[in-house]
DNA sequence: TGATTAATGCAACTTAATTGCAATAAAGGT
DNA sequence: ACCTTTATTGCAATTAAGTTGCATTAATCA
């Protein structure tokens, strides 16, 4: 639980997850402040956010990191649902979905923690 | 569906996933075959037994590409259930569960596939 | 305001995965 | 068994995401 400074560039990278209520890969992020900030720094203050809590990541089904607002998924949910992650096909954006899945009893397996992700088409994109 | 040809090291991989009941991450098998094998042909073998549909991939926690045997989950699952795919925190082996999660309904959005990693210990490794 | 130390930028590095291409070896027909 | 076709392989070089070390800069607070 690291100590987060609000810096200029903190105050950026929050600014875009306001805009933004979506997960965002760290690539699109470095790649919008790339006039304003170093890619080694987009990369920490994300670090950063997600240990005090701010965001939560996961990696999607190309295995690039994502963030989104919010702390991680199930830290206080001993019934072990958690919310899935969304990839839109169509436009690509990802967001996640406030719904919350159930994991079945596996007999003799303990389940830690679970990272879903759906593929498909979002409410926008949807015909 | 490209066509696969029985070759020497075709052969040695799918003897690999035989032997070894449980979903192999890519720079294992890279590991494992560097004496036998360049690393582009254990990426490539891979490749095309998915396309066969001798194996199929997901990507784990960590970002990293695994295989296991079988065919892509849920293709003709028309009411997309999947299994779910398991890494042990403490063995550190990796294995396709046989069980199947149930993907609740969205309103406005279309789901075309699903993945699920869940984390925590196996039969062996739990105390 | 000054001291402390978190945060940043830059360059170099690591690692997974991909690509181009010439050489090799399966597979099938004769 | 041999020849032809073309899938497959090895090698070297490259891409791309993410990480690390370190000197410099700038929040924060007494």
């Amino acid at each position: 639980m690291s100590i987060v400074r609000k810096t200029k560039t903190v105050k950026l990278v929050l600014q875009e997850f306001d805009k933004i209520n979506e997960a965002i890969s760290v690539i699109d992020l470095v790649e919008k402040f790339s006039k304003k900030m170093d890619k080694t720094t987009v990369y920490r203050i994300l670090d950063r956010l997600e240990d005090s809590g701010e965001l939560h990541s996961f990696i999607d089904q190309e295995g690039l990191k994502r963030y989104a607002r919010g702390g991680v998924n199930s830290k206080n949910d001993s019934e072990l649902k958690s919310h899935p992650h969304f990839l839109c096909e169509d436009c690509g954006t990802s967001s996640c979905l406030p719904v919350s899945i159930q994991i079945p009893e596996i007999p003799n397996y303990s389940i830690k923690s679970a990272e879903h992700f759906l593929v498909g088409q979002c409410e926008n994109c949807i015909s």
